[in-house]
DNA sequence: AGGAGGAGTGCTCTTACGTCA
DNA sequence: CCTGACGTAAGAGCACTCCTC
């Protein structure tokens, strides 16, 4: 699975934006909340709707289920687990991740002041007494500069990749994994709150279109009511026939037969044929 | 107090594999 | 024996959230 194209926020809002998509992936599976949304695009005057619908309790969400399901959809955030293997899912996980590292771990722990806790599957005393108390990694400046040179190159990594780097960083692999998990997530926000932004912008420019036109088209109207129909031609393309002294009258000929090429107007374009006479 | 970011949790989806008709 | 349908487990990714700094 690759990140190829922009549009977790771009399809999913319905309009193809020139912001870069490179590091957003179409279609995720999941979802992008959009904590701006509810207040913000409700105060939308123009109809630009998200196509949101359904149960408003619901936390609104952009993207889709899987890789290839995208779109906008709502997703339930308390979902009883529905899906076969989720909840043994998370404790096979932790259980391969604290198997397959342990000695990692420990290798690796002069990274961390104290021992990282592991939570819920097993509340284990952490060396420094503390249960469940997590204590922060920093990452040092050259290995987040690793770790974003990495992303820049793949924004996920394989398995091979990940030990490589993990190994290169003295890192234990989950946490390599959880920080392109991390860098995706947020560089997806991140573009997301572009796409907002660039779409407010849109908005209000088609609001002000609008607007304009709205007023433009009263303004013809009050003319056309107050004016013959002639006078509310342009001035340079209707010229008074010079020989029959009228101006044409599109309706007795063009009108009823609008193919017939013969039948036109006594009015004149000066600029066209200047020298045209009836 | 609030933001940044590392990490935990729960969910969905895909894939591989075994079973059965 | 082959094949397609079906169920299940494993693995991966994501959203959401918590928590520490």
């Amino acid at each position: 699975m690759g990140f190829d194209g922009l549009s977790d926020a771009g399809l999913a809002l319905g309009l193809s934006l020139n912001s870069s998509p490179s590091m957003v992936k179409p279609n995720t599976m999941g979802s992008t909340k959009l904590p701006w949304v509810t207040e913000t695009m409700a105060s939308f005057e123009p109809s630009l709707t998200l196509g949101l619908s359904g149960d408003p309790n619901k936390k609104l969400v952009v993207g889709g289920g899987g890789d290839d399901h995208g779109g906008l959809c709502r997703q339930d955030s308390t979902v009883i687990s529905g899906g076969g293997s989720s909840f043994s899912n998370v404790s096979v996980k932790r259980e391969r991740e604290l198997g397959s590292e342990e000695s990692e771990r420990v290798s690796n722990d002069n990274n961390y002041s104290r021992l990282m806790s592991t939570t819920s599957v097993d509340d284990v005393e952490d060396d420094d007494g503390s249960i469940n108390g997590r204590k922060k990694l920093r990452l040092t400046k050259p290995q987040s500069a690793l770790l974003e040179e990495a992303f820049k190159l793949h924004s996920s990594l394989n398995p091979k990749q990940k030990q490589e780097l993990a190994r290169e960083l003295k890192l234990r692999p989950r946490q390599v994994e959880v920080w392109f998990q991390n860098r995706r997530a947020r560089t997806k926000l991140k573009q997301t709150e572009m796409d907002f932004e660039h779409l407010k912008k849109c908005c209000e420019t088609l609001r002000d279109d609008n607007r304009r036109l709205h007023k433009e088209l009263q303004e013809l109207k009050a003319l056309k009511s107050s004016q013959p129909f002639y006078m509310q031609l342009p001035a340079a393309t209707l010229t008074m026939c010079p020989s029959c002294e009228r101006i044409g009258d599109t309706k007795s000929s063009a009108v009823k037969n609008p193919f017939n090429m013969a039948a036109k107007p006594h009015y004149f374009n000066s600029f066209t044929n200047p020298s045209a006479a009836c």
